[in-house]
DNA sequence: AGTTTCGGCGCC
DNA sequence: AAAGGGCGCCGAAACT
């Protein structure tokens, strides 16, 4: 029997909590528990608890060794309503949303705190707004009817739940941490970089590396100064217009391989080198604080350590402890996967019903098997290429799959005319979301962020006293939006996802301690290893199931258990 | 001196 | 002529 309860923290540190009926409303005493740890192990009957902010308590629930089943985070929640209401940008907060409900003046939402290298994750967000029991209720009473409201209450209500188990999950990660061998780590800075000199200058072969292209240039060039290279190669009688890598390639000058490999190098020992481990590693853990929900396609971000951006060769620091392993599971092209159950293409269907290799399988259909090709096609036609071969390709697979081809420019059509873009399950694109971009000449306007959250009807005002402005912003809104169709679907899949597979792991030592939007590492036992390989395979299809209903598209994962991140894949 | 933006690149 | 989405991170440069 699924029995849900409401949590409030005090701003003693004790709570309030009260059971809930099955129609949201309170059907019981408020009772008073000294914490919410006390209050959560003395019912484990409860399968879902109301409370304000995931954040908050998952943390005190997790150090004094107690499980929930299920949550609903009202300020989660707060967050995927407004957007969904067009009101993208209002305060969020659950005392915000108190003050809505009942006219008042809406307070400001607190503001972000940000990470510091080595900082304890506090136990309390300190300057949040905590609400009594009854106040918390009314919130979410009010948010129950808001999810009736919309056009698919049942898709909402999922993604409400699977934000609030994403959270948890997140939580958990955030106590968990990766495994992280500081000494595999530093050798490996070592063998790419040489030894460390005094003063904090240089490694060694960053610091030859710089002499080769200084030599090339017959002048002392720092190579880690874009300005000073471009200058160079001026002088060399090289024009050049950015040092980027791909442009930096197409040039015949000696300076060009110690170059290449100078920032190679420069950007392992800047964002992934001793001071790094130093600020982010500690007791043979990466914390680097997963934030679910931070992005507004639904995927995470990590505050702090570049938690989702670690180079494939600093993944050898990443081990098993002695006796487990790593359960290392990657999605098999996630986002045609996504697009053709969004889509209902039924060419795009029927390739992705079946687990081989999708771009393989699209290719043979209508690009003479070139797979590249067809890679770039599809990948070209998510994220709103529209120039080079991206052009002749697309006309390729329009033709073999035009209902997904028409799903994403329905998108990007509509983000362009500043109508409303959900994904699968109802997260909502901010109207005004990529309009930063195209201003490529200086001094050029952009909208204002703040103008965002007030001007619901007028957001979608041309700008046409600027020629060139509003067509250059609409058409990035509208790449935004075509892209956020499938990448934000794919963000809901996984979400159901991590929470089945955290419903599995319930069950055993194995813990989730990564996520990168379509993979994710389980710690586990050796014996638990092919159970955990098997539960991943089973959550992927009912996430599937759940997300986009009867669906032929299959959701395969290429997973390896390994002692050592590196070795996978 | 402190804060914001830019250039470039890491990951997906 | 050229026009690919989402992020975080760093140092330098540009700003206040």
């Amino acid at each position: 029997m699924a029995e849900r309860w409401a949590l409030a923290v005090a701003e003693d540190g004790g709570v309030e909590v009260a059971a809930l009926g099955p129609d949201g409303l309170p059907a019981g005493p408020v009772r008073r528990e000294p914490g919410p740890a006390e209050a959560v192990r003395a019912r484990p009957e409860v399968t879902r608890w109301v409370w304000r902010s995931t954040a908050e308590i998952a943390p005190r629930l997790l150090a004094a060794g107690v499980r929930v089943e299920r949550c609903y985070d009202v300020e989660a929640a707060e967050t995927l309503l407004l957007g969904h209401e067009g009101r993208y940008g209002e305060p969020r907060s659950a005392a915000a949303a108190l003050a809505r409900l009942h006219g008042g003046p809406v307070p400001p939402d607190p503001p972000q705190r940000s990470a510091e290298p080595g900082a304890q994750s506090p136990l309390f967000e300190p300057q949040a707004v905590r609400l009594p029991l009854s106040d918390l209720l009314a919130v979410y009473a009010g948010q129950q009817r808001r999810h009736d409201r919309s056009a698919h209450p049942d898709r909402l209500r999922l993604l409400t739940a699977a934000e609030s188990a994403g959270m948890l999950v997140a939580a958990e990660m955030n106590r968990a941490g990766l495994p992280w061998r500081a000494d595999v780590h530093r050798q490996v800075l070592h063998d790419l970089l040489g030894e460390r000199y005094a003063g904090g200058g240089e490694p060694r072969r960053l610091a030859e590396l710089a002499e080769e292209v200084s030599a090339a240039f017959g002048r002392r060039v720092r190579p880690d100064l874009p300005a000073d290279v471009v200058k160079a190669f001026g002088q060399a009688g090289v024009k050049v217009a950015s040092t980027r890598r791909w442009e930096l390639e197409s040039l015949d000058h000696p300076a060009v391989k110690p170059l290449i490999e100078y920032k190679r190098l420069y950007r392992i020992w800047v964002a992934h080198g001793w001071s790094w481990l130093q600020d982010w590693v500690r007791d043979g853990r990466f914390r680097p604080e997963f934030l679910a929900g931070g992005t507004v396609t639904g995927r995470w971000v990590t505050n702090g350590g570049g938690g989702l951006q670690i180079p494939k060769v600093i993944r050898r620091a990443v081990v098993a402890d002695p006796g487990w392993r790593l359960v290392v599971a990657d999605a098999d092209q996630m986002e045609p996967r996504v697009l053709a159950a969004i889509s209902r293409d039924p060419g795009l269907m029927e390739v992705a019903g079946r687990e081989t290799d999708l771009y393989q399988s699209v290719s043979d259909r209508a690009f003479s098997g070139d797979r590249a090709q067809a890679k770039l096609a599809v990948l070209g036609a998510v994220y709103g290429q529209t120039s080079g071969d991206g052009l002749k390709n697309l006309a390729a697979l329009r033709r073999r799959f035009p209902r997904a081809v028409a799903y994403v420019d329905d998108a990007a059509r509509a983000g362009e005319e500043g109508r409303l873009v959900r994904t699968w399950l109802g997260r909502t694109c901010p109207p005004a979301a990529g309009a930063a971009d195209g201003t490529e000449e200086a001094g050029l306007p952009q909208d204002d962020p703040s103008g965002a959250a007030d001007s619901a009807g007028s957001g979608d005002r041309p700008q046409e006293w600027l020629p060139g402005y509003a067509s250059s912003n609409a058409r990035a809104r509208g790449r935004f939006a075509r892209n956020f169709v499938v990448q934000g679907s794919a963000a809901d899949w996984a979400l159901l996802l991590l929470a089945a597979l955290r419903r599995t792991c319930a069950d055993m030592a194995a813990e989730l301690v990564f996520f990168q939007h379509d993979e994710v590492i389980v710690h586990c036992p050796e014996e638990e290893a092919d159970t955990v390989v098997t539960a991943i395979r089973d959550a992927a299809e009912l996430a599937g199931r759940l997300t986009f209903g009867p669906t032929p598209v299959r959701f395969p994962f290429t997973t390896a258990v390994v002692e050592c991140y590196a070795d996978a894949k």
